[in-house]
DNA sequence: GCCGTTTTCGGCCCGACTGTTTTCAGTCG
């Protein structure tokens, strides 16, 4: 079973709990939802904790949930979830995918009704709506039978509550809106925040804090968007709508004296915001969007800016790619945040397929050496490292492939010295089914150093794939290992790695793991760039860049870094070029 | 059912909005 599956279980438990007795169960079901959500983000797989006896390691998970985790993986079933589940359809579960709908309206209709078959649930919701069913049913109406319809036509398009789009996407529509709300004059500030403040790689709504002192006209010009498609509330301060690409924009208004504890508020996570109202509420502080209120006098605190907002916890400002609720707040209160790596400290980017014709198997790159320089230049660089793939083998003898790389050098050294600027003489070489590197000993000879990856045969055992993956990174040239995980986000998982053993290794052999800034990569994880980290393996942020331009991508890799808690000395190409040659002859 | 800088027992975040109500339940973030 898949942390997905286990988490989609678990969150079928808490609804169950919620249509069964939500007051009586109110606890168990928060433990549920929290411990789903943990196992969800989970870096590691549940059945691989359950292995090495690390399941209680999980957050949200205790005894009782531990048990209940032993029984599903070894019986495949936990006969405690089934007497919880009993009686309630699982047509229930599948129309609680439909935004709007939550456990107690999904229970009533699939009851009403008598849905039983999960797999036409939607279509049998649809049809009854349509024959004026639905409103017939105490406590629903025409206007939400109407509702209900949209809704489930909506996610029939495809338009879920786990619809995510990648960064760039987001942050292009967030814009487009802020630049929309702007264009008010009662507009004073407007921010994107939420996921994609905290820079997660995946976003699911785009979330914008306005401050105005007219929340009236600011609300009525967010409506306005041209851009909209379907209006979903409309209140005194927040509104949503959806864009006509499907997309779900929540907005936030207050007044200027209060846009430092929105920000706080909007910006989230969640997990983070609770954290951090139980912590006020042991000061008999109770937090929200207005203000700070204290419980004794029930005073209103109104906060401008965020940082004044943490510093009356007696807390430090805390960066918000690390407001995950994965211990920041004991951080901040202890002044121990880390000091986190930034896009000024960048001093080169080592993943670059330059247009040198080396014959490669796949993906040459489009701009030139010379133009790689330059725009390295531009970015303040110091040096860059040229990572062509290899020459495809089938089609070249070795001596022809040493040959390519000779001429590819000689041409790097022409504009370094023309240029006067540092280039690295890399590769990136596949690391074959069999762990071997698709280079020859003598080709590797000639380079200071390789880049490894993994491009094909994608397919294999976690226990293969570590082995092939460390046999690669054993040779002496072998020193960074790219986009490890191979995944494509929101298109293909990537491949199962031992995560310990690959971090152990890199750590005793001084080979660095590359955080891919591309934003459809984003590959090391966040969650186990933090991981790696606190083994003391070295990253390097790359861009993997095929085309000059995509070098400014290095702000998205860099904002993976940081919410892996990554500061300037864990990441190898913030060195100066001496110190990277030194790592590479390590 | 979890968890600990006040606690191994007794707590457990906070509010906006909508529709169907006539004071609130449900959903969402």
């Amino acid at each position: 079973m898949t942390n997905k599956e286990i988490s989609k279980l678990f969150l079928e438990v808490a609804a169950s709990y919620t249509i069964k007795n939500e007051k009586k169960y109110r606890f168990q079901i928060i433990a549920y939802q929290k411990a789903a959500e943990a196992i969800e983000g989970s870096p590691y797989q549940v059945i691989d904790l359950y292995k090495e006896g690390k399941l209680d390691e999980i957050p949200g998970v205790g005894p009782t949930i531990k048990l209940r985790l032993e029984e599903l993986i070894k019986t495949g079933r936990v006969k405690h979830f089934d007497d919880v589940k009993k009686g309630i359809s699982p047509a229930v579960f599948r129309l609680m995918e439909i935004p709007s709908f939550g456990p107690k309206k999904a229970y009533k209709i699939a009851t009403e009704f008598n849905l039983k078959n999960e797999k036409t649930a939607l279509e049998d919701v649809r049809k009854l709506a349509i024959e004026g069913k639905i409103e017939k049913i105490e406590g629903f109406g025409k206007k939400s039978e109407e509702d209900l319809l949209t809704a489930v036509e909506e996610f029939k398009k495809g338009k879920g509550k786990t619809t995510k789009m990648i960064l760039p996407y987001a942050l292009e529509i967030a814009n487009d809106i802020i630049d929309h709300l702007k264009k008010h004059k009662a507009v004073l500030d407007a921010k994107p925040l939420g996921s994609l403040r905290r820079m997660k790689s995946m976003v699911g709504d785009i979330d914008i804090a306005v401050s105005t002192n007219n929340p009236k006209e600011v609300i009525e010009h967010f409506t306005n968007y041209p851009r909209r498609q379907r209006l979903i509330e409309k209140g005194a301060i927040t509104s949503s709508f959806l864009t006509t690409g499907g997309n779900q924009v929540d907005l936030m208004v207050l007044p200027p004296s209060q846009f430092g504890s929105l920000l706080q508020h909007f910006t989230g996570s969640k997990d983070h915001n609770v954290s951090l109202r139980e912590f006020a509420l042991g000061k008999n502080l109770s937090l929200n969007e207005k203000g700070i209120k204290n419980l004794k006098t029930g005073k209103l605190t109104k906060y401008s800016t965020e940082e004044d907002f943490y510093k009356a916890l007696g807390m430090q400002w805390i960066p918000p790619e690390l407001r995950e609720n994965t211990g920041e707040i004991e951080a901040s209160k202890n002044n121990k945040l880390p000091n986190l790596v930034e896009v000024k400290d960048i001093k080169g980017d080592f993943h670059l397929h330059s247009s040198f014709p080396v014959e490669e198997s796949h993906d040459p790159g489009k701009s030139s050496i010379e133009e790689l320089v330059k725009k390295a230049r531009g970015l303040n660089y110091e040096y860059i490292g040229l990572s062509e793939h290899n020459p495809s083998q089938s089609k070249h003898t070795n001596d022809q492939i040493v040959r390519l790389l000779e001429k590819r050098n000689k041409e790097a050294e022409k504009v370094e010295k023309r240029l006067n600027f540092k280039i690295f003489k890399l590769m990136e070489t596949d690391i074959l089914p069999n762990g071997k590197l698709a280079l020859p000993q003598d080709a590797l000879k000639i380079l200071d150093a390789t880049i490894v990856s993994i491009h094909s045969v994608f397919i294999m055992k976690k226990e293969d794939m570590t082995k092939r993956v460390i046999e690669g990174l054993s040779h002496p040239k072998a020193k960074i290992l790219a986009h490890p995980s191979g995944r494509l986000l929101g298109k293909r998982a990537g491949y199962e790695l031992d995560y310990d053993l690959l971090f152990d290794f890199c750590k005793k052999n001084n080979k660095a793991i590359e955080i891919n800034a591309h934003p459809k990569r984003l590959d090391l994880d966040d969650s186990l760039v933090k991981i790696a980290i606190e083994r003391g393996v070295m990253l390097v942020i790359n861009t993997d860049s095929h085309e000059k331009d995509q070098m400014d991508l290095m702000y998205y890799g860099v904002a993976i870094a940081r919410r892996g808690w990554a500061e300037k000395d864990d990441i190898i190409n913030t060195m100066s070029y001496n110190e990277v040659l030194d790592f590479f002859k390590k």
